[in-house]
DNA sequence: CCACGGACTTTGAGAATTCAAATTCGTAAA
DNA sequence: TTTACGAATTTGAATTCTCAAAGTCCGTGG
């Protein structure tokens, strides 16, 4: 079985290669690889190349990484566990969203297919965690959303939140304690490129605004 | 922090030195380490000397190892957040008594504080495991209680059954399809010495005999 | 067409954990 | 006492993962 830093190892490519980087054709830099598992390039490398004997990655030299399919394969199981965790964290454990990935970090390579398969149920078949971030079903198979970015909506759309870019705590926090969470529906209702401010109206009817700054990191599905 | 590894090895000393050693001043030997982790006796001794480096453990050449304070308390948190595990994939995922050993033996090791405290509110700060095991609270301590094996006890005792002393899959898948749980209450009606049969009457009113081989590996608690 | 700089790779080494095999210790029996 | 056996320890080596530092490759500016 894949040890967690394998894992790691082929999350992390999976992130930089599909959700970050152009898609199946993308590499991804040793460069990119270390930084972000915050290695030496030299450990990246080393690990990489013993990724790809065992089939996980195909590698070329000054060039990249990119996943095979049996590599794919596992990084979308590992992501249905981390993501798995993050919601039950919050829905069963009542954890608060912005303290729950350092805990899925840990718990996504310890969960068993069985343990898994139960808190799936219990949660009822969900597709999204808590960040908004799709949780690949038990086959791999991830549910496709359109997404922009709040900032470049137009005023009048309808829209719901999708995902939360930023992953910063005090951010989460924020968001959190004024119900900018995924799901959560809103118009827009004007927007000052000068001033760079939105101006969003909630179901409730309540108006609040935001810095493009903070537009910036929240995604959204537009209503048709 | 202290490896996977080391919280195995400490572990299992604890349990050697105090659930089946003699307390204190026992010392558990290399070998009997050894065959327990499923290593060899060399690797013990490794580990041993440097589990005695970090203060968990004093160790004695030839004669064997004991727990520090330090050394205990860390087992203790460890067993804690087994067996809370154990008791959370029962009670909350609704997983059968017999196939959570293995998988609080892997997530025993990656369950943080602030996760186990919840789980500990969520189940109304337990105090035994579904295998009857106490539980150790936040601070260590355990609630000690007097057990006899059931294979003991004489005729018209009203007991109270414990522990399971005998993992074995299928023993507890016995004991599980039969009512035989820790908690449930039973009076011992007879007990055949030639035959080896004793037998036993829920509150229900039911009857089941049992095998001495197998009340001795069941504990009770006996009623005043 | 070459030198530079930055990115990448290689090399040597160390920590943690393990095994197999050789050695040593301690004691119970002779 | 001396021996012999079983238990424990030591030794040498492998695996996995990591770093630091030295070496290599390659596109860009001159």
């Amino acid at each position: 079985m894949a040890t967690s830093t394998v894992e790691n190892y082929i999350k992390k490519i999976y992130t930089l290669q599909f959700e970050q980087g152009g898609g199946e054709e993308a590499n991804v830099s040793m460069g990119d690889l270390a930084t972000s598992l915050d290695v030496t390039p030299g450990t990246a490398t080393t690990m990489v190349k013993s990724l790809a004997k065992t089939g996980l990655v195909s590698y070329t030299p000054r060039v990249g990484v990119q996943l095979t399919a049996q590599g794919k394969e596992l990084a979308l199981l590992v992501l249905r566990r981390h993501r798995m965790v993050e919601l039950f964290l919050v829905k069963v454990l009542g954890m608060d969203w912005h303290e729950i990935h350092d805990e899925a970090e840990a718990l996504e390579h310890v969960i068993s297919d069985r343990v898994l398969e139960r808190i799936d149920i219990l949660l009822g078949r969900p597709e999204l965690d808590p960040h908004g971030d799709p949780i690949p079903d038990a086959s791999g198979a991830i549910a496709e959303r359109d997404l922009v970015l709040l900032v470049d909506c137009s005023i009048g759309q309808k829209v719901r939140i999708g995902r939360i870019e930023n992953q910063e705590d005090t951010f989460l926090k924020y968001l959190e304690s004024n119900g900018l969470t995924p799901g959560q529906d809103l118009t827009v209702v004007s927007a000052d490129a000068q001033a760079g401010v939105i101006s969003l109206e909630f179901g409730s009817g309540e108006n609040r605004q935001l810095g493009f700054e903070a537009a910036r990191k929240i995604s959204v599905e537009v209503a048709e």
